[in-house]
DNA sequence: GTCAAATGAATTGTCGACAACATCCAGACT
DNA sequence: AGTCTGGATGTTGTCGACAATTCATTTGAC
């Protein structure tokens, strides 16, 4: 049976199309998440032949997989010596930051030039708040991405949104190693409705110091989480 | 005849360890090279059966080397349909240019704040001041792909460098699309030395105000580029 | 005993064949 | 005439086997 005849029959809602993944992105989205949740540690070795086996796939989509999380910043490959997951030392910890600074300043930046309507970053905002008052911590990280993954998308530039992405998954990778008492839930959630006052103000400068210093103030949080992993 | 035998009887000097590239890295290369210098057009049907034949591969580095590209920006690609040389629109060259400048900015703030040394710029500027006095167009560009990488390479910030270069591959297709008449020689030129001068005097502003307008004079010139090739 | 060459194990690199999927066209049926 | 069906074709997706390379270990000569 094909797609377009699905609905005839019976009057079912959109479920949307059916997605066949190609089994190289599943495998990329599996060891994706295990490295992002720290399961698989920075320095690990990853064997296409160990991997095939353990999920029942040929050492193909095996090797694109990789080669994606290659692109992701997350992997490293040695030829004809192995691959393994890209220690993290604190150099490249500071140029996930750095680089994520001037993301998001180019982001603010353009926001402002543009003239875009900011109300979508409220919501995430309330959502951090309440997650702060609630002391939940996934609920706050997973506000404070989407805070920042709005930011970057009602900025309307698809290269930079690409770049951020890529970029932000290795800060996830980094969160995942910091140990949980070194977040000041409330702190981090008041941090950021500031941020869209200030935009939906158009006052550039003050705009570009809070989301500024924002960022370094993450930074601060991180040298001893890579003492633990290197 | 194979490259080890090649320099046996002769006494030849060091060229360094003999590198085993893989055939996905040449592969992509001469496949990138082709795209750069705009024999292969924006648009352009890349078969992976096809291209195999034609370089008496297999299929596997080819797959292999078109993801390369695919990292670099340069091929997208949709399933089970085909893979394409990515076509130019005018929104994604806006987006490369405003990136690049927003990649240069950081690392004139970078190297102003970090009190890096500026002196190996003084090369390429000299030698972009003595190709434009020949009129020698491919002089001109080398010279300025050199001040500008090495600008970021001063910058000392990997993640930084491998970002930026990835995007100047961009600009690299761009510029082979673009008719020789629009270039200003002189002009181009000039523009460097200032950019140098504000960064020696550690001028911030002086030398981001710079630099930033030295990104946009590119990108007015593109607008008609793209018209010919969508 | 020490150093160099050979061997072997582990891993990635490459290959050719076949499967899955989408598109297009021809032909049958209404 | 129009439309649906089925197959032919072109392309990517996946597989299993073999080749190439590196590194560690063992072997052998001196």
């Amino acid at each position: 049976m094909s797609i377009e005849e699905a609905g005839t029959a019976t009057p079912m809602e959109d479920i949307g199309p059916i997605e066949n993944v190609p089994l190289r992105v599943q495998v990329a989205n599996r060891l994706r998440t295990a490295i992002l949740s720290g399961r698989l540690k920075p320095g690990t070795s990853l064997v296409e032949t160990a991997l095939a086996d353990q999920m029942n796939v040929s050492r193909a989509p095996i090797r694109e997989a990789i080669q994606i999380l290659e692109n992701d910043g997350l992997v490293e490959t040695i030829a004809y010596k192995g691959k393994r997951v890209k220690p993290l030392t604190a150099r490249e910890v500071e140029e996930v930051y750095s680089l994520r600074e001037a993301f998001e300043v180019m982001a603010v930046q353009r926001i402002i030039e543009r003239n875009t309507p900011v109300d979508a970053l409220r919501a995430p905002c309330e959502a951090m708040l309440k997650a702060a008052g609630d002391d939940d911590l996934e609920g706050l990280v997973a506000g404070d991405e989407a805070f920042h993954r709005t930011l970057i998308e009602i900025a309307d530039h698809d290269l930079l949104a690409a770049s951020w992405k890529s970029l932000y998954l290795r800060i996830h990778q980094i969160m995942a190693l910091r140990s949980r008492k070194d977040h000041d839930l409330q702190a981090i959630a008041s941090n950021h409705p500031p941020i869209v006052d200030a935009l939906a103000a158009r006052d550039m400068d003050r705009a570009v110091n809070l989301i500024s210093a924002h960022t370094r103030n993450l930074k601060e949080l991180d040298p001893e989480t890579i003492a633990k992993t290197t």
